[in-house]
This record gives structure tokens, sequence and C-alpha cells, in this order.
DNA sequence: GTTAGCACTCTTTACCTTCGAGTGCTAATC
DNA sequence: GATTAGCACTCGAAGGTAAAGAGTGCTAAC
């Protein structure tokens, strides 16, 4: 069967109701619509045809049509407007990107709360993969008789560091010596190569000369890199779910908190999401526990280079127009800060 | 009216079944346990009067009784008994402690997540609050033509950074000697002090041979000591609430996982709590939304010197002198192994 | 002081009825 | 041939009633 003009503008103005209302939508709602001038009978038999189509679903017999995730595919694909951000909508984005103004987490943590206010869904936002950050500066700090401060500037401004507890006595030429050493071997790899490529062969006659010093720091090196590829998760808005009808039901509303609690797969799950603004809706989610959900997830980037991710987490029935329209707007304004600002002023908390 | 031996005895055995049990006790169940040898009349005498001193109450006429809160009080204060914890839990939460050679952050995670575990209620914990934590070593780095790392290194081992753009020209030397200015005037205070007295005045004159440099700095030194006030709040187990009967009713699971999201208040008030095992009983908590909740929370020591927190949340219908127990056990052991590490190996991430 | 007995209260649960919204089908209409 | 009016039918939501059950408070007896 085609999908005709007058089954398109019906199926629109269902999921429009729908969307709205959260309740069934019956054909002599439909036909009252000045832009659907027919008889509910022959909308009842135009949703017949529909629901054959898997376009619709029915709670029960008497009750109206309910779009099916292949309708929200659909409308997500072909139908859906973008909607211009109210005045207001940008003005608040702006205002609470740029209250604080250097502080890159601080920043990100922000978004996510203007986007769950403005979306009145749950939202989050991950901090960029650092694993294609590229060293710049390695230096060793004495501190005390038996501890250094190991610290590792990255091109993106981050600044990473770990006291040392030192097993043999240094002196300050060694710590200097490896300091270059290890700068000059690292310099310029992402820490991802650095993680891999284990380049401590390359200055092994160096480490022989410094009796045991870089025994000392190496584990730590290689794990302080290992702790900058951690991602924080920010996640505001979790209570929204309270006011969304769907979830009125005790057991929905805690298998939704008991997902969402669940940071680690969270972070793991959206770590892995394409780039650009990338729509799951409902089963199209591999994830049980995520069948009655729509996930919308967009990336930003810092320096042009770093990906983060934000974005929003609902029920199926979701203004995915009005969603995807604020989440690109927020990012573009969120890569624009991070241009601006053009690295070197984050800080490392 | 006195509370007679066997209004205790009855008390006691009322708060018992009800903790156990959610449902109200009434004078049948009572008069079956072998150490109420009454009739289920006599009980219901009993419990006449101990609802009229304020330590039971009745939901409705045809129902069993209820403890108060100031039955849940005198319990707390003298009739619960301490419980030795099982082999198998101390195992775990040596386990898990330990599991994290040495970091910091994550070991007060872990424990956050082993209270819930072994609880089943709601736990969370605090960083240590670091106002008195004293300066140690304060260092400039160059990083690059326009930008230095400033490096704060505290006695507890924490090591704070700070990327600084500079709008003037620097040379090593004068880095140099404004790290050394820094560390000599800042060195030994704690980082409240060094907040409120305005140290810089001491150093003008160097200031002034350095050319604006110090202006650069000290904006952002200042900073980054606010920051280092910052402390962590953990919190685990969040969905175990919905677990507990009292919470079967969505409004109420909802007001609770409101009221613990509200981050900053709940630090705020967390971290105002006097040290010790301190428990607080529904009507006790001055906040509204905690009426119906208790609230155990004890504190733990790095080095002896700094305090942060830990405890759990959960229906004022808790098992007090398990949960104390296990508080108390929990925080012996943290005390130990942050006085085992003594300090310089945590890591800041 | 303790207890047995009993009327009373109140909640919970099940069941029934009614109401209304909406459908699907058929036959009439444009 | 597409559209529409008409109508029987279905199902859930809401309200009302009744019975069951748990527990109390009081009185009188022990």
């Amino acid at each position: 069967m085609e999908l005709s003009e007058r089954k398109l503008k019906i199926l629109q103005a269902i999921i429009g109701d729908y969307v709205r209302t959260a309740e069934p939508v019956g054909s002599r709602t439909l036909s009252k619509k000045p832009e659907l001038d027919y008889s509910p009978a022959t909308i009842r038999n135009e949703m017949a045809d529909l629901e054959e189509m898997g376009y619709l679903t029915h709670p029960h017999t008497s009750a109206g049509r309910v779009p099916s995730d292949k309708a929200y595919r659909l409308y997500v694909n072909a139908l859906m407007e973008k909607k211009e951000l109210s005045k207001e909508e940008k003005n608040i984005i702006a205002e609470r990107l740029h209250s604080t103004t250097d502080e890159f987490e601080k920043t990100i943590e922000h978004a996510a709360s203007v986007l769950s206010e403005i979306t009145n869904l749950t939202s989050f936002a991950l901090t960029p993969k650092k694993s294609e950050d590229v060293l710049k500066f390695i230096n060793l700090l004495p501190v005390d008789e038996d501890t250094v401060v190991l610290m590792i500037v990255s091109e993106s401004g981050k600044v990473s560091n770990k006291a040392v507890h030192m097993s043999v006595p240094y002196t300050d030429e060694n710590l200097q010596l490896l300091s270059k050493t290890m700068t000059y071997n690292y310099k310029g790899k992402t820490i991802s190569q650095a993680l891999t490529n284990n380049i401590i062969a390359n200055f092994e006659t160096d480490i022989v000369a410094m009796s045991g010093l870089a025994e000392d720091v190496m584990p730590n090196f290689m794990k302080t890199l290992e702790d900058m590829l951690n991602v924080n998760l920010y996640m505001e808005g979790l209570t929204n779910i309270f006011d969304i009808p769907e979830y009125s039901d005790l057991s929905k509303a805690r298998s939704f908190i008991e997902m969402l609690s669940q940071k680690e797969e969270l972070t793991k799950k959206l770590i892995e999401r394409d780039d650009g603004i990338i729509v799951t809706i409902g089963e199209e989610n591999p994830e049980d526990i995520m069948q009655d959900c729509s996930l919308i997830t967009a990336s930003y980037h810092v320096d042009g280079k770093l990906v983060g991710k934000i974005g929003v987490i609902g029920p199926t029935r979701m203004k995915y127009g009005e969603v995807t329209s604020i989440i690109e707007y927020l990012t573009d304004n969120l890569n624009n800060t991070f241009k601006l600002e053009s690295g070197g002023n984050e800080e490392d908390e």
C-alpha cells in the first residue's frame, strides 16, 4: 500500500496530537481539524490502513490510535519541521553558557542543565574523549626529599598531575633530565599512542644513568595517562520524568531511574554513538530497558578536534522537531564557545 | 506516667516488628512472643498508655500501632544494641576499600557503594573539607610564550593546578622569583587563611619589580584556592528506595529523589553536621522534605586532620542498631586506610 | 492487676454497574 | 468509486456496594 498525501497528513496530525496530550487520538478529534476536512468514518478507514502498515497501534479496541516507533521514525526522517528557538530560549542558553568565564567543566554542566530545563527531559553531557589529545609538555618537580610531582600538559590545555613517591634519592639534575627525555619522546604523540607504543625502550641508556628514577616515574606516568582518558558524565533533570504521564507508573519510573543510575554503561553507550545529531527511537535501541525511550545525542567539538557528547533521553513520545533544534543550537553555541576560548584556559580540577 | 520495664519491652518489640515488616503491629501478634507472656488485652492497655505518652501512633482505629519518632529516638538512645558485623560483611568492606591501591577519591566512592549495598539504603560520602589543609609549595611553570601553569601542593598531598594565560611577557627568572615569593608567604597557611588574609600586600615591592606578572597570577591563585575547597559528593544506591514499602507511593518516591537531586543543598547540610556518628530522626530534621526520613552520618579523618563525611538516608523505619554499627566499622576502616597511606599518594584527577 | 468477650471501626478487596469514547462494519449518498 | 451516516459493539475508567479481616476500646469477670 502507498502512503498517500492524505495518509501522511493524518499521520502527522496523530503524532502532533499524541505528542502534545499523551492520549490516544480518535477519529472524531482529527476530523474537527481544519486541515483534515473529512468525516470521522473516512479518517477511520485511513487509520485502519495506517495500522495495517505498522504506523499506528491500538492500546485496546475502543481507544484511539497511537503512533508506533515506525511512525516516529518516518516523522523524524521526513515530516518534522525544525523549530526556530524563541528569543527567550536563546537568551537563557547564552546566559548560562557564558556565566562561567573559563571553566570548561562548569560550562558543560551548565549546557546539560539548560538543555534539561528547556526540553523538560533528562539531559546529559559527556566531556570530550581525550584519546586524541596531544601531549605537549611533561615535567617533574621536586616537593619533598622523597616526593616529586609529575605534571603532564596536553595541547587541549588540560593539565594533569600526580604526586609520585620516590623509592630512591633523586637529584634536581636527574629530574630535569628525565623531564626533558620524556617530553622529547612523548611530545606530539596522542595519549592513546603514548599508551600503546611503549616508548620507554627508546631511552633505556638514560634510564640506566638515572639509576631507577624512571622506574618510579614511568608506572605513574602511564597511570596518569589512563586517568586522562576518563570522561565525566553530567546528568540533569532526572526528576523531570515524574512529570511525564508515561512514567506515572512506579515500576516504569523505577526502571528508568535504574537505567540512568548505571553511569558506566551509559557513558560507554554514549561515547560510542556516531557524531552529529543521532536519534534512536524505542525499539531501535538495542538495550531491553530502553525499548520505551528515545535518545537524542549530538557531538560538540573543542578546538575543532576533541569530541564530546550531549543529549537527552525521554519517552518515545517527545517533541523531536523542537528537541533536535534545541540541541543543534546548543552544540553550535558550544562549538563557538570552545573555539573562541582557543584552548589553554581550561582548568584541571 | 512512668515507662515501666514492661512498657519498654513492649515498645522494643513493636519497634523490632515494625522495622522488620513495615506493618502496624497488633496486640495479638505481640502476645504470641515468648518474652511478652501477657494477654492481648493487657498489651492493648499498655499500648494505649504508650500512645498517650507519644511513643506510638495509630494510622487508623482498626490498625495496629506504629512507633513514633519519639520512640525511635528512645530506641536509638537507650534500647538498641550494636550488632557485630558478620565475617562476610567485614570481608566485603575490606575487599572493596583496598581494591583501589592509592586513589583517594575512588576509595571514598567505594566506601559509599559498599555502605549502600550492605544496608540496602541510599548512601553518600563527602570528600574532606579542605579549608584546614595547609599549603606546602607553590610553583609556576613555563609552558608557552604566553601560558604558564600554576601549581599548588598542600600537606594532604593534594596537587592542584591551573593554566594561566599571561598578558605580559615573562622570563623564567621572574617566574622563579614569584614562585618563591608566593611559597614563602603562603607556606604553612591553611587554605582558608590564605583566602581571607590578603597577603599580596606583603610583597608589593617584588610585584613592582615583576611588572604585572603577579597581576596575572594572583587572581588565578585565589580562584584555584577556592576550587580546592570544593568537596565532592558521591551517592550510591539511590534506587534502593524503590524496594522500601514506604516509597511504593509514586509521589513519595518522587519527593525523595527530588530531595537527593539537589546536590548543593545536600552537600551543605552534610558538611555542617557535627562530627562523630549523628542520627537525626524524622521530624528532628529541620527540612520539610525530610520529615519522613532518618539521616545517619559519621565523619572520617584523613591523616588525623581533614574531616570527611559518610552516611545513609532512608525511612525513619530503619535498622538503627545495625546501620550505625556498619557505619562505625566502616569509618574506623577508612580512618586506618588514610592513616597508613600517610598522605602524599593521592591523586588530583 | 489481668483477662475474656464483644461491639465497633476502618481498610482492603472483589464485584457490579454505568458511562463514555471510539471502533468496525454496512448501507446509503455524493 | 470514494465518502459518509448510522449503529451495534468493545473496552476501560469511575463509582458504589458488600463482605472479609484485622485490630481496637470498653466492660465485666477473674
